[in-house]
DNA sequence: GTAGACTCTACATACGTATTCATATCAATA
DNA sequence: TATTGATATGAATACGTATGTAGAGTCTAC
């Protein structure tokens, strides 16, 4: 029963009294073979334990089967300190990838700066999906490589300006953003600090604020400047540091918008040393609906993006772009979870 | 400056007046090419921007230079609800992956039982690594089926009782369950729940059980069962709900040992709802120390496991598996980070 | 009874590389 | 000079599959 070599189809072919190409056709469901052959063959194969070789597939069929998904870390985290929500769409892209036959491709460090040739020239995968990133400049420089080398991609994100051909997907971070500061203001609140930097480099953060401050405007609240403070990344640490700021400064405030749920509950943390409480002294909200966010203390008022949806729309639009059909960017639909940190019910 | 078709080894052999083995040999550092050639093809290849095709390698060389990782969700998991220890881990092996200059293959979903055949038979990767599972006993079916199909692999957890060969990567769950309990002891807790399934479904928690129960035996202290709560999964809803158990049940307790921070973390908040504080009332302790663990509130005692080594761990030990030399299943280091929720300090 | 249409199978080929074997060059030694 | 050995290169080949093309067989229709 020990097989000494590899089995192939042709050996499968040999067994089943037909030819090498009649086994190929018969596995992979062509209509050009006949329902009776198919099951002999389907039957040897089975029998034999009959794997198609997919190196072999790939370098004849002149595709990988595979889509690369890239996580672009901030530079200088030896740890590994992913985003839980970014795990969220991983888990979701793994599904999706999957369901649609193909194989995922994960990395993390991309030493290169031309993906395109990285993982497309050299056929490791079909086509790419990129998803979070450090230095936005330098991000939009390697987008703009792999635009020309004409590689197949998507990204995860908010639509970069001069790369208006790139297909994304992302939530409406404005509107979003807008949403959550309205809902403070319904509530009361007045003095709302935005913990998140909105330069540049960060766009989804610039968005919420943007939102945050039209929904602030529209309830007719002076914007004060010494309210938003940037954080260096998106991080408990970095909420922490950004809420001890914001006190130290003088300011005074009674709720925190934090651009991500770790930033919040970073801040949260600080507020409890401070024994602020929270959410009489300061409301708290966040952005993502991680996990973790409805088992904090007090639970977190978030806003859930669809990582699910963000997944398959990521994946569906991609294998639209490497099968060179249209695709379109997206938004997502959030959704506002009220919990117990914005002092609402 | 547009090509027509791929560039290949035979484009550059032509161009920089060579033969194409000499090319293949000149990229991939046989020393059996002139410095001078070597130099010359290696210029060439960098104008064109050539990249070795991996499809074509694969097949010549008969290998992948591709790790699968395969993470095992229980099923019935519709979302994407990955443990964020897991997630450590993940990034620490994709990290040692890519520095060993090998591809890393991620798959959630296992819809076969023959995951040799899948993925190593099929030359999808040259070897797995196993990381988590549902349930445990159709995981140690599979695990013979992939012994007795001759496949490359590594996991993660505890020695699989009646698969002695196979190459495991964990911590002491013993001696980390005896040093936890031992400290709870020390801090003066006598009455000392522990929440977490403790079958043969979940040989880790078990083991951390046992090694509670050494060192309560050791401060003679009484085993109380009804202080042993299972949890059906490993999440903060589960700890919540074991925590409500518990107290239902009318048992006294003034400790609380989560089989894992998620359940901690749970049964914090459900000690939160019921106004206990923490940790005055009842200390609480994790297990794993996932980032989140040192924002709670309190800030979370907890287990560390050094999830760096481990990864490096499990992908060398795979990789000597593969290259045909011996591998040895080790222990890695735990240390007790001490924070407030068990009222030390 | 033959032409055409249709269905199924076999033959032959190419994907791009890594590697074995053979060959050529040249220095060193006898 | 002839021989050996070391070094460097080229020619040839095979990895296992998917697919274009051709051919064999059956059936309908005149």
């Amino acid at each position: 029963m020990t097989k000494d070599s590899k089995t192939t189809s042709i050996d499968i072919a040999y067994l089943a009294g037909v030819s090498q190409s009649t086994v190929s056709r018969a596995l992979s469901g062509s209509p050009l073979v006949n329902a009776e052959t198919r099951e002999k063959v389907e039957a040897v194969a089975r029998q034999l334990n009959y794997q198609v070789d997919r190196s072999a597939s790939r370098l004849r069929a002149q595709h990988t089967k595979t889509i690369a998904l890239l996580i672009c870390e901030d530079p200088g985290w030896g740890d590994s300190q992913i985003n839980p929500f970014f795990l969220s769409i991983l888990s979701s892209i793994a599904h999706a990838v999957a369901t649609r036959g193909y194989d995922l491709l994960l990395s993390f460090q991309q030493s290169s700066d031309d993906w395109g040739s990285d993982f497309e020239s050299a056929h490791r995968a079909d086509g790419i999906i990129l998803l979070g990133y450090g230095d936005h400049v330098s991000y939009c420089k390697k987008l703009k490589v792999l635009n020309a080398s004409g590689a197949h991609f998507v990204q995860w994100g908010s639509q970069v300006a001069d790369q208006p051909s790139c297909c994304s997907i992302g939530c409406d971070n404005v509107a979003s953003g807008y949403q959550m500061t309205r809902h403070l203001t319904s509530l009361g609140r007045q003095c709302i600090a935005f913990l998140g930097d909105i330069s540049a480099q960060n766009p989804e953060f610039a968005e919420r604020y943007e939102g945050h401050v039209k929904a602030l405007l529209e309830a007719r609240v002076i914007i004060d400047p010494a309210l938003q403070i940037p954080t260096d990344t998106s991080s408990e640490e970095a909420g922490h540091k950004a809420l001890m700021q914001l006190v130290n400064s003088g300011a005074k405030f009674d709720a925190i918008f934090g651009a991500s749920d770790l930033v919040a509950m970073g801040a949260m943390q600080a507020l409890g040393e401070l024994e602020r409480t929270i959410p009489v002294a300061v409301a708290v909200v966040g952005f993502d609906d991680i996990p973790i966010a409805a088992y904090t203390h007090p639970p977190l008022t978030t806003m859930r993006q669809n990582t699910l949806l963000a997944g398959e729309l990521l994946v569906d639009n991609l294998l639209k772009i490497i099968h060179g059909e249209p695709a379109e960017s997206a938004c997502i639909p959030t959704e506002l979870i009220v919990r117990k940190s914005c002092g609402a019910g």
